[in-house]
DNA sequence: AAAAAATACGAACGATCGTGCTATTATTAT
DNA sequence: ATAATAATAGCACGATCGTTCGTATTTTTT
C-alpha cells in the first residue's frame, strides 16, 4: 500500500524524541487522514480529538490555533509529498525517465485506493478565494512541486528526450490538468476507467513532444 | 460582462409572480454570488440573511433547510449554464463548430472577472467525499453537461469535421482537465496567461482529433 | 374594505465552532 | 527520589451554525 497519510507516518512518529514531538506527529497524522477526506476546511479540533480519544484541549494545545494546526498539516503533507514523490524520482537518471517517474509516482499516490484525495488538489478549490496563511503556504508548496515539473522537463530537453521547440509551460499545464481531471472523475464522478484515460492522455502530452531521434 | 450571477439573474427576478417568488429568486441570486466566491460549504444561511439586508428566519423559511438552499443554488447554476452555454451554441450547426462554440462559451463565463468561480469544478472537490442529495445533484449536473459535451464531439466526428477514430471519451477528459487546469491555474496560482495556455492546449487537443479533409 | 393567506421578523433552542483558563497528571532533569 | 517541566483533561466563554416557533406585517383574494 502506497499512501501517503500512512505509510511514511512512520518516519516522523519514530523520529519523534519527546512524548510531546510523539503525539503531536500521531496527531498531524490522524489530522492529515481527516483533511484528506473532509478537506482542510472539514478538518475540525473537535473531530480530531474525538477520532484520538483526546480532549479538544489536549489536541488544540500542541498548535496554539487551528490555522497552525491546518499548517502542519500542509507542511506535513509537502514532506512526505517529497519523500515519496520528488525524491524517490531523483534515483533515475535526468531526461525522460525521471520524468516518467515523478507523474507516475504523483499519480499513484494521488488517487489512494481509500479514495483519500490530494490536498494541493483540493485545498487549491477551497483556499483560492480565502487569503492567509495556509493558502500562502499551500502556494508555496504546489509552485515548489511544479518548479520541480518544469525542471525535469526542461531536463528533458537538455539531455535530448524531449524535442527542443517543446514548450514546458505548456507541457507543465496539461499534465498537471490531467492529474486534477483524474482526481475530479474518478472521486467525484466515480469513473474507474479514468485511470487508464488519464495516463493515456500524458503519455500522449508526452509522446508529441519527445525527441524523434533513437 | 458576461456572467453567471448577474446576466441571466433578471430572467428569475422578472419571471416571478407572486412576492414570494421575486425575493425567493434575490435570494438564491445572492446565494450563487456567495457560493462562487466561498463555495457551497460556505454558504451560510447568516451570511447569506447580512447581504440581504434580510432576517436568518426569513431567508431560512423559502427553503426550508439549509441544503435546500444549496440544491436550489445548484439548480439555478445549472439553469444559467443551460441558458449561458449549451443554448447558445445549439444555434451553430452540428460539428466542430458547435463544439467550439460550446467551449468558447464554457471558457468565458468559467472565469469571470470577479473571480467567481465555477460551481460545478469547486462543488466536485467539496462534495467528492460528501455523500447526499447535494452531491448526488452536482454530479447529475456535471453529468449532463459532459454528455452535451461528448454528443458534440461525436457530431463532429458523423459530419466529419473530426477524425473517424477519435476517441471521444479521451477528448472530453482532456478538454474538462483543461478547464479545471485554468480554473486552477487563475484562480488559485493567479497566472494569468493561463488563459491562453489553456486555450492553446484546448485547440491542439483539437487539431490532434481533426480530420484531414478540407 | 374585510378576510384569508403568505411572508418576514425576533427571540431562542441545542450543537458545535475555536479558544482561553485552571488543575491534574505524566514525563523529564537533577 | 525529588524537583522542575511538559502534557493532557475539564470546564466554560462567546460566536456562529441550522432550525423552530409565535407574532406582526404585508400581500393577495374575496
Amino acid at each position: 500500500m502506497t499512501d501517503l497519510t500512512s505509510v511514511t507516518a512512520a518516519h516522523s512518529v519514530v523520529s519523534a524524541r519527546s512524548k510531546g514531538a510523539l503525539t503531536k506527529a500521531v496527531i498531524v497524522d490522524q489530522a492529515l487522514k481527516i483533511a484528506s477526506h473532509q478537506g482542510l476546511e472539514g478538518l475540525t479540533v473537535g473531530l480530531l480529538a474525538e477520532a484520538l480519544a483526546m480532549s479538544k484541549s489536549g489536541v488544540f494545545a500542541h498548535f496554539g490555533s487551528r490555522e497552525e494546526l491546518q499548517l502542519a498539516v500542509v507542511r506535513e503533507y509537502y514532506r512526505r509529498f517529497e519523500a515519496q514523490v520528488f525524491q524517490p524520482a531523483l534515483q533515475e537518471p535526468k531526461g525522460l525517465a525521471r520524468l516518467q517517474k515523478m507523474i507516475n509516482l504523483w499519480v499513484q499516490t494521488s488517487i489512494q485506493e481509500l479514495s483519500a484525495g490530494c490536498i494541493f488538489i483540493s485545498g487549491a478549490v477551497e483556499f483560492d478565494d480565502r487569503p492567509g496563511p495556509v493558502r500562502d503556504e499551500l502556494v508555496r508548496s504546489v509552485q515548489t512541486w511544479r518548479a520541480a515539473l518544469k525542471r525535469a522537463i526542461e531536463q528533458a530537453v537538455e539531455v535530448g528526450d524531449l524535442k527542443k521547440d517543446c514548450a514546458p509551460e505548456a507541457m507543465l499545464f496539461q499534465i498537471y490538468s490531467y492529474v486534477q481531471g483524474l482526481h475530479h472523475d474518478a472521486r467525484f464522478l466515480q469513473i474507474s476507467r479514468s485511470v487508464d484515460i488519464a495516463a493515456q492522455s500524458i503519455q500522449q502530452t508526452i509522446d508529441q513532444n519527445r525527441s524523434l531521434r533513437a
